[in-house]
DNA sequence: CGAGAAATAT
DNA sequence: AATATTTCTC
């Protein structure tokens, strides 16, 4: 049997390579541009991809219904399982010490999503992190449990809950993150209208498609 | 201006 | 219930 105490030596010496590990490669990351829902699922919930069919402007027509910036009232976003992984990743390879709402935004590279979303989502992350470094042991947090069920579908680097060691910005260790090449697109994760709303259980039931 | 925490709104 | 917005301080 291994002593606990050198079990979790082992595992702080390695979690970056299992961290490293679960990075998607590039090949994941291309059809994420496409169509967030596989085929296969897609077909089972019945759900049309944008791909197939373009997105409707959810306001009926006082103005011009493709001008974002006057006519499209923000909607609701989702935060899916892979959204919220492509955060963690970002706030990872920022440190979470100095990864703020603009910089994650950036680094997520997902068109569409605001500095806003990244903010609001950010007060929710430190709050599940802050309850959860409060219990000692366990793994419940105490939150409600979609919650935590959407907070739990990323592993939390174990970095980002002891304040011990944190590295000066201008020393960050070398973290490889896999590049941003493709853009997801934040429209797939908006919940107004009712396929994404689908799309959204779909990928709530099946978080490793 | 922008971060961030808390309260409040949808 | 989950996310957005507001309000306030720094």
């Amino acid at each position: 049997m291994i002593s606990s105490l050198k079990m979790r030596e082992h595992d702080e010496s390695n979690w970056f390579s299992k961290w490293e590990q679960q990075l998607p490669n590039p090949e994941e990351l291309i059809p994420l541009t496409q169509t967030l829902i596989p085929p296969n699922l897609a077909i089972a919930f019945d759900i049309t991809t944008s791909h197939n069919q373009p997105q409707q402007p959810p306001n009926s027509g006082e103005f011009d219904s493709d001008d974002p910036a006057r006519s499209l009232k923000r909607q609701r976003l989702v935060w899916t399982p892979q959204l919220h992984k492509r955060f963690v990743d970002a706030v990872a390879y920022l440190g979470f010490r100095n990864a703020v709402p603009k910089t994650i935004m950036q680094m997520m590279n997902v068109d569409g999503l605001s500095r806003e979303n990244v903010a609001s989502h950010l007060q929710k992350y430190r709050l599940y992190l802050k309850r959860m470094q409060g219990l000692s042991s366990g793994d419940g947090a105490g939150g409600d449990a979609a919650t935590e069920r959407l907070f739990a579908s990323s592993p939390v680097p174990p970095h980002f809950l002891n304040q011990s060691h944190h590295f000066s910005d201008n020393s960050l260790p070398y973290m490889p993150i896999a590049a941003p090449q493709r853009q997801f697109v934040v429209r797939d994760f908006y919940a107004d209208d009712q396929e994404s709303a689908k799309a959204k259980k779909a990928l709530t039931l099946f978080p490793d498609c």
